[in-house]
DNA sequence: AAAGTTTGGTAACCGACGGTAACCAAAGTG
DNA sequence: CACTTTGGTTACCGTCGGTTACCAAACTTT
């Protein structure tokens, strides 16, 4: 199986239609909810049958767990690259991440990220929503530990509790936000984290 | 229609059957999730068949929200009733009230209140949903109100916003606390409570 | 007490939707 | 040029929320 340019391989191909379906269902699950998303309604917009579909995923609720793999990857990847914004102190680090998390977790096609996932998760699916759920989490102790290390946080917390109860407070501006109103989300994002972090701050 | 002792009305009668069917069917979502509970098994625990369940609700989703209300009237009175505890100073009851409410949503037949919920709202059930966040809402804003005038909390501290990132933080481990866990919901309860307010404390 | 009327239930059914089976056309392969 | 593989279609099934027609018991009226 040859990789000319220009001319994908039918792994390519097939990879690529597969994140098509993924990409269209994001957009109609994070818009018009889960429930309310018939497969028929995904297939006629990609033009195809609701049998096709099943060329490529097994389920809808697998469907759904491909659209939150992806969703959490990108929300992985925008706190890493803020991680790496240069900065004095470690605090300044988390505080700029949580920010862009909150950011991130506002948009439309991420809302049902923590919405409509946890009650429909069967049970082999747990593993992966964990695995993702995880690494976000070892991120934010991560920086906690390195604020305590260089000092502007303080030496007494406890990175684990304190990852649950920010990132509680952060999580909850998502299930909570909805783009009516009038704040905008970067303005929401300064004042909750301001918030979330006084406590920690040495 | 007389109420004599012992003989209860036809509307008691009424209303007793109706939060019967409430009841069992806030334990099998509670337990099961929402979308893994067919109305003919509510139907069958109860003895009779799924259309008669419709003389008591008028569909699914009004079952749902009708359980959703006694969950939260039953977090509002918990809520309530700690914040009647006597206590030297606001931040301590508030830390009181926020423990309790940590304990009554780790209870099994409540965790369904904010996982299954959001996602199945119907346009007029919103009103009704948003009634009970409004109140408890209020409860806590007034607490940190009182803590402010007190004394016992930060001046500066913005009571909406406050109420936002705490409740956030609490309800958070609602979400993520499985009764599997080691820690009783009292002990995480503490900590998390005391995290989530130690950047207001004064 | 007999004749309506209301109440609360049942059985049978409908439509929507997730998922499957049988089949088929076209592309790839020796 | 047979032959398999791939990716799709049509037609169908089972489950489940919700409705309709009907019925029996209780309550009301005269």
């Amino acid at each position: 199986m040859k990789a000319i340019s220009g001319f994908p391989t039918k792994q390519e191909l097939r990879d690529h239609k597969r994140r098509e379906i993924v990409r269209c269902a994001s957009e109609k699950f994070g818009t018009e909810g889960y429930e309310n998303v018939p497969l028929d309604a995904i297939a006629a917009e990609l033009g195809v049958t609701k049998a096709a579909l099943y060329n490529y995923v097994s389920s809808k609720n697998d469907l759904l767990m491909q659209c939150y793999e992806v969703g959490m990857d990108r929300l992985i990847a925008s706190v890493e690259q803020a991680m790496d914004t240069p900065s004095d102190t470690a605090a300044e680090r988390l505080r700029i991440a949580l920010e862009t998390y909150v950011v991130t977790m506002t948009r439309k096609d991420m809302q049902y990220l923590w919405n409509d996932i946890r009650p429909l998760l069967a049970p082999g699916d747990k593993r992966s929503v964990q695995t993702s759920r995880d690494k976000i989490d070892s991120l934010f102790r991560a920086m906690l530990q390195d604020g305590i290390d260089d000092g502007s946080l303080r030496a007494d917390l406890d990175p684990k509790l304190a990852s649950l109860v920010i990132l509680g407070a952060v999580n909850w501006v998502g299930i909570w936000f909805r783009a009516s109103g009038s704040k905008k989300p970067q303005e929401i994002a300064r004042a909750v984290v301001s918030d979330a972090m006084r406590g920690y701050l040495a």
